[in-house]
Order: C-alpha cells, then sequence, then structure tokens
DNA sequence: TCTGGGGTCCTAGGACCC
DNA sequence: TCTGGGGTCCTAGGACCC
C-alpha cells in the first residue's frame, strides 16, 4: 500500500499559522513579482479566483472584495515542509517527497494495521505539531493514493483520510472521479479523451489495454495499469537532479545586452551554486531569452542556445563565462525582452570528471573552484549575493551609483516575515 | 502599468555507424 | 529503370507534474 499527503492549500496555510487573522478569509498568495496567483485559501476558491490569475486582474474581477494578497516566501515554505517530511520519516517505513507540499509513504509490512485510524492520527499530529492541514490517500497504487488523497481533502466525513482497501471501493472511487483529474492526465490527453467520450477514471479504466497504449503510449498505459491496482509508476526519487534551471521574468523589460548579461550572469552563477550543493558538474549550458508574449504591440523574439563545455565543471566564473557566450549569439538589438535563464545539464558526480585536451589548465580550474566555494561559505554565513562575481553586478548606474542588478530585483511587495528562519524578522514583528 | 518557476519522461526523426 | 539492412545516439518538441 502507499500513502500520499498532500498539503492543503499548503502556501496560505503556512502563512495562516503565523498570522490567525487571515483564517476564514479569502487569501491568495502570488508568484515572483507579484505576478499571479498560486495559491488560494478554501475562500478564495469559493469566490471563484482562478489559479495563475494576474494579481492586477483580481480587483477588476471582485470589485468590492477584500481579498489578502501576500508575496510568496519560499524560504518559509520550505522550512515549514521540512517539519512535516520529517514527522513522516518517523511515521512510515519510507518516504519519498514528491514536491514542497507532497510526499507519498511506502507502507510496506502495515497491511495488517488498521490504515484508516493510522492516516487520520498522522494528519492530526501534523495539524498539531505544525499547524498544517494535511490529507491523506491510502491506496494500492500511488495514482489511486492520490485519488483517494483529494476524496479526502474533499469530503470532511473522511476526517483527512480516506482508503481504498477493497474493489468495491476502487470501482466507486472510480466511477465518480473526473478523468481530467487523474495524476498522469494532463490537458491534452483530457480533450482527447472526451473526444473520444470518455470523462470519469471509470470510463478510461474500461477501455482495452491496446486502444490506450496506442492512443496514449506507454505512459497512459501506466496510469491505466495504475487505476487497476497494479504499481508501476515509479516514484523518481531522484537524489541529485539531471538538469538546473534558474530563470526570472523582470519587473521591467530589458532592452541593452549590458543588463541582460546581467541577469544571466545571475541566474549562471544560481545554477552553479545549486549544482555544486549537489556535488555535481555540468557539460552543458543552456541559455535562453524571451520578450513579452502580452505585449502585441511588441515585435516579438525568443531563442535558446546550448554550448557545450569541454569539461564538465561547476564553477561560478566558468557557467557564467558559458553562459554570457551564449547569450552572445542569440541576442538581437531592438527587443524588449522580459525573461531570461539558465539551465545547466549533462550533470554528473563531480568525482568521475574527463579531462580534455583543450581545457583550462588544471591550476586554473583549482582556483576557480576554491574561489566558489569560498564564495558558497561567506553567503552561507552572512547571506545570499554578499560576495558575486562583478559580471553580476555591472553596469553600475551612473545617477544611484547602485548595481544594474539591484534595479531589475525581483518584487515582493507584501511578503510576511521568514518567521521560522530569520530571527531579525521575529524581532520585528515582536517590536510590532 | 501589471501576466511564475522548475522539473521529468517519451517519441520521432535525423545523423551517423557498419 | 533500378539504389539494403540494421543498429545506436542525440536532440527538439510535446506531454506531464507540482
Amino acid at each position: 500500500m502507499f500513502g500520499l499527503v498532500d498539503c492543503d492549500n499548503c502556501y496560505v496555510s503556512c502563512e495562516r499559522v503565523f498570522n490567525p487573522k487571515l483564517e476564514g478569509k479569502p487569501v491568495v498568495v502570488l508568484s515572483n513579482n507579484d505576478g499571479c496567483v498560486v495559491a488560494r485559501s478554501p475562500e478564495a476558491k469559493a469566490l471563484g479566483i482562478k489559479e495563475g490569475t494576474p494579481y492586477y486582474q483580481l480587483a477588476e474581477q471582485f470589485p468590492g472584495v477584500k481579498i489578502e494578497a501576500l508575496s510568496s516566501n519560499y524560504t518559509l515554505y520550505g522550512d515549514m515542509s521540512s517539519r512535516i517530511m520529517e514527522i513522516l520519516r518517523q511515521a512510515a517505513p519510507s518516504i519519498e517527497i514528491y514536491s514542497i507540499d507532497e510526499a507519498f509513504l511506502v507502507l510496506d509490512g502495515m497491511e495488517q494495521m488498521d490504515l484508516k485510524r493510522w492516516g487520520e492520527d498522522l494528519s492530526q499530529r501534523i495539524r498539531k505539531w505544525v499547524g498544517m492541514p494535511v490529507s491523506i490517500g491510502i491506496a494500492p497504487t500511488r495514482t489511486l493514493a492520490k485519488m483517494a488523497s483529494k476524496y479526502a481533502k474533499k469530503y470532511p466525513a473522511y476526517h483527512k483520510c480516506c482508503l481504498i482497501d477493497t474493489e468495491e471501493k476502487r470501482l466507486k472511487a472510480l466511477k465518480l472521479f473526473p478523468v481530467e483529474d487523474v495524476w498522469g492526465v494532463g490537458r491534452r490527453y483530457t480533450e482527447k479523451l472526451n473526444y473520444m467520450g470518455v470523462h470519469t477514471s471509470l470510463e478510461f479504466h474500461n477501455m482495452s489495454a491496446a486502444r490506450v497504449q496506442h492512443e496514449f503510449h506507454i505512459t497512459g498505459l501506466r496510469t491505466w495499469k495504475e487505476l487497476h491496482g497494479e504499481s508501476c509508476v515509479g516514484p523518481d526519487v531522484i537524489e541529485s537532479k539531471k538538469s538546473i534551471c534558474t530563470s526570472r521574468s523582470f519587473p521591467h523589460m530589458i532592452t541593452d545586452f549590458e543588463s541582460l548579461r546581467t541577469q544571466v550572469s545571475n541566474y549562471a552563477a544560481h545554477c552553479a551554486f545549486k549544482l555544486r550543493k549537489q556535488h555535481g558538474v555540468a557539460q552543458l549550458v543552456t541559455v535562453f531569452v524571451t520578450s513579452n508574449p502580452f505585449r502585441d504591440d511588441l515585435p516579438q523574439y525568443g531563442n535558446s542556445v546550448s554550448v557545450t563545455l569541454p569539461t564538465p565543471t561547476s564553477t561560478t566564473p566558468e557557467l557564467i563565462m558559458a553562459a554570457a557566450q551564449g547569450l552572445q549569439t542569440i541576442f538581437r538589438e531592438g527587443y524588449h525582452y522580459k525573461k531570461a535563464g539558465v539551465i545547466v545539464s549533462g550533470i554528473t558526480p563531480n568525482y568521475a570528471v574527463q579531462g580534455s585536451l583543450w581545457d583550462l589548465p588544471a591550476e586554473k580550474r583549482k582556483q576557480f573552484l576554491e574561489l566558489s566555494c569560498l564564495m558558497d561559505k561567506v553567503n552561507h554565513k552572512n547571506g545570499d549575493d554578499t560576495l558575486v562575481v562583478a559580471s553580476q553586478q555591472y553596469p553600475v548606474d551612473r545617477q544611484t551609483g547602485k548595481a544594474a542588478v539591484f534595479k531589475n530585483s525581483i518584487l515582493h511587495d507584501h511578503r510576511s516575515p521568514c518567521y521560522t528562519t530569520n530571527i531579525n524578522d521575529v524581532i520585528k514583528v515582536y517590536a510590532r
């Protein structure tokens, strides 16, 4: 049996733990730059606020309604998440962390227990110890466990835990569950299934395996098997990432190469940091830029390029240089750029690096690596971006004397304090 | 004025090999 | 007029997830 633990309205619930005044009100949490809605309280959902709604449209769509809007605070959510995961680790034989607000539990050897009761207790414990409401689904496959958790979330009578452990329950659950809500069925598959006259997961379940395989390939067939109770969707427990991406939209559009290069340098530096953190090195650096697709009045442009490094590396200077080199080949004058990003891939462990004839001298790389690790240490101790490579803050604004990077940094005007990780934030709150 | 970020997997088709 | 057979690897794009 598998369990799936899912936080209810994760980001909003995190905020409410430390600000109880938000209870019972429509609350939304916004994406970077306070761009659009990424999380909603039940009250906000009831109002009809859709996920992904641009923040500025809320006032137009809901005139006169008081909606609490908060900037996202990932430091807080990440810390709350790790507390919950720690409880799960102690509760289950093994867990697979699936995302910041979800984890699968592998319940091997617990089949004889009263799993319904066990799940209800676990949910209550998390609520009591961390303050987070969670819904739990338990079933023979991960896909069915996901389905069960949605039932647990929707119907209070389940007491936060829904168990699918008999044929009867499985078929009943399938019958009442829209196929588009099945894990593994996205927008495109839904369109196709609806066109074929399939609307509930039971109808999908009743299709022939051959037909499913033909129309939806191996991925669709796996989902189909999972609904039949055959476990075949892997946990994807990935110790180290196969690719690492850092990308951002800019609050103000960028037209000049220097400013864009500054942003790209920062993203490359961040990728390098994440890479070192997982003890990896990357062979490929991809840079992409796009204009603003919402501005019909402006010419559109988007492009990407990959730069292969002679030798895989994780040093900040090398990855910045590769990214800047890539940017040079795709940058075009005359466009208003809204977003850029850097992806590093071809990742291997850093102990198995194959050298190259055309490489940097070993001594130079060693220096770069030592420098990068030193930066990590200083930045960990004193805060992000205490030490940066010069190109990350170039050019300096002649009027203000401030670096370009600060001129275009992310906006988050409604961010809550980092209650659990920053003592200064906590002191400020109490002082108020 | 203002529209997010970060991943994985699969498949088809092209390049290349003998 | 006619131009083989069998394979691997890589990449872009499309699907999915949160």
